[in-house]
DNA sequence: AGGTGGACCCGAACGC
DNA sequence: TGCGTTCGGGTCCACC
């Protein structure tokens, strides 16, 4: 599942191979990628564009080009890109839209689930779009404890749906919320705004950590994701929690458990990451207590 | 207002 | 063996 660190993997590869090229002919054979509109027309309306840049915000991939225009696109679960030369990306039935470049090569994009989107912004509609979606990017130098703890004030959703939730960091999804929960210690269930602020701290810390852990890593590739080369990620091996019930923790050995939180899958180590904070640590004023018992 | 859960998809894994 | 069922996950949207 394409996140942060597997999108920023993709544009990584791409950024060379595509910037001063121009989009040759466009072919868009699965009419869910583009709808409400005509894949015809944005094919026709992407022709001719010449890439200047290949940049990221959150999960979406933005293909910046000469016009002013962008092209935004997001993976959701399936989606992938593919670089090859010109024709090797025939006969796959999943491929779902093909780019023929000016130098002969080809862009594929390929997704199995049918849920991935493009679209095609006017350079007036991209901001918008964007932040209307998304809050702060987590990699970025201004991501603090101070900000992330702001966002938390008051909710009183646990701490994995708010992590979930693109608004309150661009990027992180599943796999990469329950990575940073256990590297922080903190139960997937807690309330977000009961974290203390040493909470807080450890959390912002450990989503950078987890979040450059799979860039390092290439992304995670458990199904469909790979690299526009093919190549596969290896994050997956170095997963802490996610995917691994019935595991030993590699911290203290107690075997990692899988629950249900904001309808999703998750994975944490009971021990590591207890549902009560043990002891008090933190001058950030609670509005009770003791956590409320579920 | 803010959180939750279903819909959208379809291949894989599972159950009988 | 083969068929039907369940699962999963990012985002949007209806609902509470």
């Amino acid at each position: 599942m394409p996140e942060l660190p597997e999108v920023e993997t993709v544009r990584r590869r791409l950024a060379p191979v595509l910037t001063g090229r121009r989009f040759e002919r466009v072919t868009i054979v699965d009419a869910r990628l583009v709808r409400p509109l005509e894949p015809a027309v944005v094919a026709a309306e992407l022709e001719g564009e010449r890439v200047t840049a290949v940049d990221r915000r959150g999960k979406y991939l933005i293909f910046r080009f000469e016009s002013g225009r962008s092209l935004l696109i997001h993976l959701r679960m399936t989606g992938s890109l593919r670089h090859a030369p010109a024709g090797m990306t025939g006969g796959d039935s999943h491929v779902r839209a093909v780019v023929r470049l000016d130098d002969g090569s080809d862009v594929a994009y390929r997704d199995v689930r049918r849920f991935g989107t493009w679209l095609l912004a006017d350079e007036h509609e991209l901001a918008p779009y964007l932040g209307q979606r998304l809050g702060g990017e987590p990699l970025e130098r201004a991501f603090r404890a101070k900000r992330l703890g702001e966002l938390l004030v008051g909710r009183r959703a646990p701490i994995k749906a708010a992590l979930l939730d693109q608004r309150t960091i661009a990027g992180m999804g599943n796999i990469y919320a329950d990575e940073a929960l256990w590297r922080a210690g903190i139960h997937p269930e807690r309330r977000a705004g009961d974290l203390t602020t040493d909470e807080i701290t450890a959390l912002t810390g450990a989503i950078k950590a987890a979040l450059r852990a799979g860039i390092r890593r290439q992304g995670a590739s458990l199904r469909d994701y790979a690299q526009p080369d093919g190549r596969r990620g290896r994050m997956q091996e170095s997963f802490k929690v996610y995917g691994r019930a019935e595991e030993p923790c590699e911290r203290c050995g107690t075997l990692i458990e899988k629950t249900r939180v904001a309808g999703r899958g998750t994975w944490f180590c009971p021990r590591c990451q207890p549902r009560y904070a043990t002891r008090r640590s933190s001058s950030r004023p609670s509005r009770s207590r003791r956590q409320s018992s579920v």
